[in-house]
Parts: structure tokens; sequence; C-alpha cells
DNA sequence: CAGTTATATAGCTGATTAGCAATATTACTC
DNA sequence: GAGTAATATTGCTAATCAGCTATATAACTG
């Protein structure tokens, strides 16, 4: 799974949302997503063949952060779009202003 | 089909690209993308119901653009992820510029 | 070592989906 | 109106996946 698809899913995003404040226990992300903790832990290893996630262990718990690097891949991906349309808008603002 | 599903599929993300260049005929995405035609209008399909791209009629022909829109929904959700890891990065930065 | 806690894996099911071939629809041309 | 071109829809199949329960693994605790 890339990670495209590995965002695709509202659980998984969820679960990069709350490694935004740093490093977490699967534990903690379980009970944060009213899903069942076999599910996470899923959600978790797709997470991290993605390469969105890493983990290392701390006795029995394992500690999951964020890997960035795929995001920016995704962003790379979208920005050409993102200004190619602002340009566009730009542009209409500028036509706009001009006919004032 | 939300706008992070419909970007997971490399076709779609393919037609997206191709309509960046501005409105193109249906037909002009299927000679593009080695797959059959109606696999291509079924794509056209859920882009459009995601949001992504808009259609006008042109006679027999259906053009295809981009509705940039869905796509800063993305780029919104990504943002303080990327920003957050920036962040990370320039305090490395400043911590090993202040240790030489 | 027995019990417990934290996490992962296996096995299942229902839902979704990407692809195709065949057909329908719509507009244009003679 | 008949034929053709462009696109959409239908119906099918194989694959994938999210969720669950049950079970396995691994580490800690007494």
């Amino acid at each position: 799974m890339d990670a495209f698809e590995a965002i695709a899913e509202p659980n998984r995003r969820r679960i990069l949302d709350l490694l935004r404040s740093g490093e977490r226990p699967a534990g903690d992300l379980v009970e944060a997503l009213s899903i069942c903790q076999p599910g996470v832990s899923k959600h978790l290893r797709l997470l991290r063949e993605a390469g969105l996630v890493r983990v290392r262990a701390d006795g029995q718990r394992r500690l999951y952060s964020v890997e960035p690097r795929q995001l920016a891949a995704i962003e790379e991906w979208l920005r050409p779009h993102l200004e190619f349309w602002r340009g566009r808008l730009d542009a209409l603002e500028a036509h706009l202003d001009k006919e004032q």
C-alpha cells in the first residue's frame, strides 16, 4: 500500500493526526479510535509499510511516530496542482481589479 | 467517495495531472490511460462525485476540467503535518548550528 | 514459573472496487 | 431517418480491505 492509499482511510489519517504531538504507544491510539485493538494494529502495520510511521520498542509497548518523508511525497504531487490554480485565482483577481 | 479516496488511485491522479493543462475531452484521457474507455468513464464519474473535476458538454464530447477546491481540502489536512515537521527540521538545524 | 499486560497475527465476512465486454445514450452527418 | 462517433451505463469477476473475534507472542510482575 502506498502513501496515497494509506491516507485515504479516515482512521489512518486520525492516527497521523494523533501522532503529530509526538510518539505514542499503540494503546493510546486504540483508546482514541473507537475501533477494536486488532483493527488499530492492522492500520499501524499498513502505515508502517507505506513508510508513514516508524515504531520502536519500549518494554512491552510499541511507540509509534510519524515518518514525514512520504507525506512530503504526497505534497509534491499536490503542489503543482495548487500552484496552477493559485495562479489562476491570482490572474482572476488581477483581472477584476483592473476592471474596477 | 471523498477526495482522499479519489486520489488514491493512480489512474485518477494521472487524469488530474492531464487536466492541469486545461479542460480536455474524455477521449483524450482514454488515449492517454491504457485502460478501456468505460474504465476511464467510471473514474471520471468518481472524480466528479468527489468534487475534483467538472464537466461541460461540447456537442457530443464532454470537456473535463479540474475543480481545485477539494484538492485544497486535502492540502489543508496535509499542511499542519508538514509544518510540524518543517519546524522539527529547523529546530534540529538550529541545534546543530549552536553546537559548532 | 504463573498471571497479567501490550501488541500482533490469523481467520473470517461483508462491502467496495478496478477492470473488462457488451450495450445504451446522445449528438452529429449524410 | 440510417449510420457513425463520443461517452455513459450495465453486468460481471477477481481482488482488496475494514472490521470483528479468537489466538499468539512478548515483556513485565509477583
